[in-house]
RNA sequence: CGCGGAGUGGAGCAGCUGGUAGCUCGUCGGGCUCAUAACCCGAAGGUCGUAGGUUCAAAUCCUGCCUCCGCAACCA
């Protein structure tokens, strides 16, 4: 990886810039888990990665709730942007920049982009008519209202006009069309490109991008009255962060994105309004807008009002950065929703990472401690023909193996390539992890990796090195059984280290390979370990007891739940965000 | 008839360019003792929401219906 030369070229991508109008969740959380999964990967494997994050810091909301708490918008949103900057830093997040929608850098190109998109006669100015509360000073729409009454404070709400800005977004609709029908990678996944296009055909309006009601946003150029509204603003970030329009450095290198990651209950607005506006002022769409599913409670969607909002920062406390990573990426599947409960994830936590890695690790070095002085042998004895290319093969070792056990009796040949097969599965895993990852199979590239540990797992069973320890005539077929074994762990900790970059260090250090970055390719070479002293350490996962452990989650789920009632007025809100 | 997704053994999911239903967990039985009471093997358990249709053959294609869930435009 730091040594790696063949560079592959640019990759840039993105996580939505999240709404500071509340701290964020465990929908957030996973989103950019995953950007930084497929960042941390992309630069293992030799590309020059530019990963992007931020936060939406305008808006009438922002506003309101500043108001409410007796402070300035800028001072509650640098509040609130600070603890999400040391989330993003606990979970160990490696973006290379962060933008917020309030720095001068932002704002001056946001208004840059706006003067283009007037100039190139895509701005008019209208009357947007909704439905308007006066004591919230809020507009909402048809669809928005409860009982024809105001959604926040209940009252009624009157017909209403006010002066805005508009995007000439309907003149746009045939080129998304076309865009969609010669680019179907564009937007993925198919479920969403579809949805799109329905709603295109069914005729697109012109966008309000300004208002008037309130002032914490981006004043509108040439009409100090206005203020560019949502997603002009917001969107912008993908390229006023690279500079554009008037330090293009960046930009020039990076652009166009290669994934837009978002939320699907933000895809249209990424593959619509988005492309629309870099239509207007010609500059090149993005690769692909990516929409990913939601992590439902029991009971629904994630929301602050139902009280069963998941705090990442409690369950990395408990559980590990790596731990919690792993989960969110192996359990769900990209694109779909996925339910979320403290039982699955601490199954999830305690098979895959406590039963089988941890345990693999812990037995596997203490077998090299205790049979050969804590020395990674050399490989002697190879126990099969299968693979063609075995060294020398005697038979004490497995006339011992296939005696064993009722499994290895009924089948014989599973016996006699043991070394074969658990060699093609760990040389193998490293171009099926790439080819999940290509398409953001995170679930998948993880369970092709456990398919080693699983076989390593078995392998040891099969050969029963505890036996073999005891004839000194089976010392090579022993050295050779570790060595393999050896040799899988290191290919392992290279495989994970995109995904859990600590473990991947416990592994190597415990097998007396102290490099903290692995060279990726070092994955399909199956001999490159003979003499490291190993060393036993703490578990690496340890083992969770799941039925106290949920008690202690049910106690500490009662207190937010009672915490958050009485803030049920607070929706949750996130302009770009992943949970709504 | 607004758009879209989902309904598969006890649980959560995969399969869905048609051809003996697969994975993880749970349950039951067995093996092993190097290891974090972990690991390995085996078994039971599903007429794949429902009613029809196409086909030599459908979980997989088509139609109707039922149930659940998202989205429905400036809203965060």
């Amino acid at each position: 990886m730091t040594k790696d030369t063949t560079q592959k070229g640019t990759y840039f991508i993105t996580t939505p810039i999240y709404y500071p109008s509340d701290n964020l969740h465990i929908g957030h959380t996973y989103c950019t888990v995953m950007a930084d999964a497929m960042a941390r990967f992309k630069r293992a494997t030799g590309y020059d990665v530019h990963f992007l994050t931020g936060t939406d810091e305008h808006g009438q909301k922002i506003q309101t709730i500043a108001d409410k708490a007796g402070v300035t918008p800028q001072a509650y949103v640098d509040h609130v942007v600070d603890g999400i900057k040391d989330l993003w830093k606990s979970m160990e997040i490696s973006y290379d920049d962060f933008i917020r929608t309030t720095e001068p850098r932002h704002m001056k190109r946001v208004q840059a982009i706006f003067m283009k998109m007037y100039e190139k006669g895509d701005i008019y100015k209208g009357e947007y008519e909704g439905m308007y509360c006066t004591p919230c000073e809020s507009f909402w729409t048809e669809n928005q209202l409860v009982d024809g009454k105001c959604p926040d404070c209940g009252r009624p709400v009157q017909k209403a006009k006010e002066e805005a800005y508009f995007f000439k977004m309907s003149a746009y609709a045939d080129k998304l069309l076309k865009l969609f029908e010669e680019n179907p990678e564009f937007l993925q996944p198919d479920s969403r490109r579809n949805e799109m296009i329905a709603f295109v055909n069914q005729g697109l309006e012109d966008l309000c991008i300004s208002r008037s009601t309130f002032n914490w946003g981006i004043p509108v150029p040439l009409d100090e009255k206005h203020v560019i509204y949502v997603w002009l603003d917001a969107l912008s970030n993908y390229i006023t962060a690279m500079g554009y329009p008037d330090d293009p450095a960046l930009f020039n290198k990076y652009w166009p994105a290669d994934v837009h990651l978002v939320g699907k209950e933000i895809v249209r607005f990424h593959s619509l309004i988005w492309p629309a506006m870099l239509m207007s002022i010609d500059v090149p769409l993005p690769k692909q807008v990516l929409g990913h599913g939601w992590l439902l409670m029991e009971g629904g969607k994630m929301s602050k009002s139902k009280g069963n909002v998941v705090d990442p920062v409690k369950l990395i406390e408990r559980y590990g950065i790596d731990a919690l990573k792993y989960f969110l990426l192996r359990e769900y599947t990209f694109g779909q929703d996925g339910l979320f409960t403290n039982e699955v994830m601490l199954k999830r936590m305690n098979y895959d990472l406590a039963n089988d890695l941890g345990n693999l690790v812990s037995r596997t070095v203490s077998m090299i401690e205790k049979y050969n002085g804590s020395i990674v042998p050399e490989a002697q004895v190879d126990d099969g023909d299968k693979g063609n290319n075995g060294t020398k093969s005697t038979d004490t070792g497995k006339g011992i193996d296939v005696a064993k056990g009722p499994d290895t009796g009924k089948d014989p040949d599973a016996a006699k390539g043991t070394d074969a097969d658990l060699k093609s599965i760990a040389v193998g895993a490293a171009a099926k992890v790439e080819a999940h990852m290509d398409k953001f199979e995170f679930n998948l590239a993880l369970e092709e990796i456990w398919v080693l540990v699983r076989r390593a797992n078995k392998y040891i069973d099969e050969n029963t090195p505890w036996l073999l320890a005891k004839n000194e005539a089976d010392k090579p077929r022993l050295d050779t059984v570790l060595h393999n074994l050896a040799e899988s762990l290191r290919i392992v900790s290279i495989l994970i280290y995109p995904f859990m970059h600590t473990t991947s260090a416990k592994i190597r250090k415990q097998m007396g390979l102290w490099y903290a970055d692995p060279e990726w390719t070092d994955a399909t070479n199956f001999e490159m370990m003979n003499g490291e002293q190993v060393k036993k350490g703490d578990a690496i996962f340890p083992r969770i007891d799941i039925e106290k452990e949920l008690e202690e989650l049910e106690k500490l789920n009662i207190k937010t739940r009672g915490r958050s009632r009485s803030r049920r007025r607070q929706k949750s809100a996130c302009t770009l965000g992943v949970e709504g």
